[in-house]
DNA sequence: GATGAATGAGCGTTCATTCAT
DNA sequence: AATGAATGAACGCTCATTCAT
């Protein structure tokens, strides 16, 4: 990716923080640090004092950044899928034919994450197992209606109807395009969870990817007629 | 259902308990009681010492049955697999094309459930309501793996595999039997969780249910050849 | 005091405190010792932390009596009041004359405070103090009318109507026998604080106490006709 | 009141605050919006972050005017009491007879508040309700002494002293003029807020004030005799 | 076997304040 | 003079758990 990118960002709804991360450094280690500490203890053990301590910083600071650690998540989650949502316009954008779109889509929806050198201070990788884990948990709450309305939700949103349209456009008589988009996506987190713990309800192995299956399914549905 | 089957139970890993609450009254109030609560207020929110008042129990009673309120999910959630398993096994056995057991059983697994009254301290809408938002929290930890040992998925394993056996037995060339049973598995609760929550996500509606989606995936996939 | 009343108990409305202090020992301690603190380091100052290394007890377990250390200074407040009231009742049982049923009551009230051997763990004349400088934190807070509909100010209500009746009785013709009653009770507090922090701002000193002062007045108001 | 007085200020001991609050602008919206925060909010609730955020300025610049919340609320109230001398002073100076000076007097310090226009960053009716809710908290402080030693309270004491020498000219035989000048005074305040709150402990109410209440007592006072 | 009492540990949060700009 | 960023310290509170009965 050439250097013009540089400077790109991925845009995040302004109510899921309390002060833009980006825009110090202390906002960036809490970021890089929370990716780190999550990965490795699992978000119900992550505290904001834990934080706090591995970044020699008091937790109080990190307070000013975000009202709490589910806000975090939503930031962390979203910066994910705003990422990928980059990624999939990026790539898709050059291609004429829809079905070729559609299946560039879904092989980066559903591919193994490898690390992007435009963002320094994330590390895509760890960060995209942390979704894997984690990401459910942010909506599967009681609050979930009230910050859907708020527009925390908007970006993963945008991109189950991307994919949506994409399948849409590829074969109109297809009667569950919003279904099987959002399938793929949270079933792509869900092959790749099981492959990790339970190899034996998943086909994906180290040769066979999610990739393999959800191209498979998404041929069936592209060649099939009413 | 005929009375025969009014002792039936669900058989669950015993080390989930620390003693059956199948085997006392408090045992059941406990159970009938977290089902309603845990409904009511979210798996987080919900503790010990609000369920021990609310079974007019002091909560260290509770702590005779479930190690922990995590262990408590688990009870909760592989009786509702057994349970679901149970009904699979029961309505699939008569049936002789393996098609239409296939069908039978992804009906099963997708449909919206309705109050089984062979369990009268168990409310199987509520419960399954439960499974819907607070399954996938009892695999995302960071103990799964040890916790698999233990067996304490394994009812889910089995029914995913069942589904996976009868995927193969309909279509033997197809190459993703296990991904695609663990798929419609937990797809189907994410289907209902959009249906309630992220509307525009799902083509599943108040008339159009995750059962036609499926059913639409599962003739497409039996139908395919290499 | 004669030992038939060794074993009686000032009754505190049940909602100020989740489990009745005086039906353990630590609750006891509890007691004991915030009137001490609260008493030295004045309200805002004193939390349930330092309350708990004081007696030497996890500050938690202060939370299974009182919800907070509002809640205590309503607890602590509404006994003063009640021991108070027994007091009055007491002695002006014997008294015949309305005019000296309320010159005592008056005097009851007003007057400084001296240890009752009744009480074992409560310090009357350090409680007393913290009435006269914290009592009205209790009720000048923004949750007083939801909190005057739980009944927790009904103690020191049914006090200053006993005044108020006492007073009626003695001078039916007079005005405002609520309003004289609530300014005596309140007001003596108020003096004996001015007497500590603010000697030009009152009468009250060494020699002449708030008793006499309005033991004046009181004696105006009776004598005073239409 | 004519435009003559339009220039008009309340002198507060400067030791009050750092930087006076009515030299800049600043300082003004910050006098302005502490009164409806407090009187919205409670004095425990309100805090300099809240009020930096609502007069859209940094909480530290709050510093540079008031060392603390307790600080700011002797500003407002020695305002409040001094605003209340200036108009007593003001009233009663035109009156030749003791009586009618002390009567004005007393009427002016148990009316209820109405709005003066000579200070339009001061609310006076709710910087009044202010004063019946909090400003014995002001006082009732383990800090007392000493900042009575630095004249925080001086306003406030040379009122009570005004009102006391006004008794005493009217009849010098009666005893405790200082007693029922502070008694009047902080009982005022009493009364407003059981009116409010406790309307079973006084007689005020809608259509009798606690001016009528006093001004019978003062009556009572002034022709008694020895 | 069930319960009541008590606890240790720690979480999320906020506050008042300081320092550098 | 005013502000923005950051912080240390502590608070209120709850949870899961244990122990003695």
């Amino acid at each position: 990716m050439d250097t013009i990118l540089k400077n790109l960002r991925v845009e995040i709804n302004s109510n899921i923080y309390v002060k833009d991360p980006e825009s110090s450094d202390l906002g960036k280690r809490i970021v890089e640090s929370s990716i780190l500490m999550i990965h490795e203890m699992g978000f119900e053990t992550f505290t904001f004092r834990k934080l706090g301590k591995a970044i020699g910083s008091n937790e109080s600071s990190i307070y000013r950044y975000f009202e709490n650690k589910h806000k975090l998540l939503l930031y962390l989650t979203s910066w994910y899928w705003g990422w990928m949502e980059y990624q999939l316009v990026i790539q898709t954008l050059s291609l004429s034919q829809p079905k070729d779109k559609l299946r560039k889509a879904v092989q980066i929806l559903t591919k193994e994450i490898v690390q992007d050198l435009d963002f320094d201070h994330i590390d895509e990788v760890l960060l995209s197992k942390i979704v894997v884990e984690e990401y459910s948990k942010s909506y599967l709450t009681k609050e979930v209606d009230q910050e859907n309305k708020q527009g925390y939700f908007s970006i993963y949103q945008r991109l189950v109807t991307r994919l949506k349209d994409l399948i849409h456009t590829v074969n109109p008589h297809y009667k569950f395009p919003a279904s099987l988009s959002s399938t793929i996506i949270e079933g792509a987190l869900h092959q790749h969870f099981l492959k990790r713990h339970f190899p034996a309800l998943t086909d994906c192995n180290a040769t066979v990817s999610p990739t393999h299956y959800f191209m498979d399914l998404i041929d069936l549905i592209a060649d099939s007629h009413e």
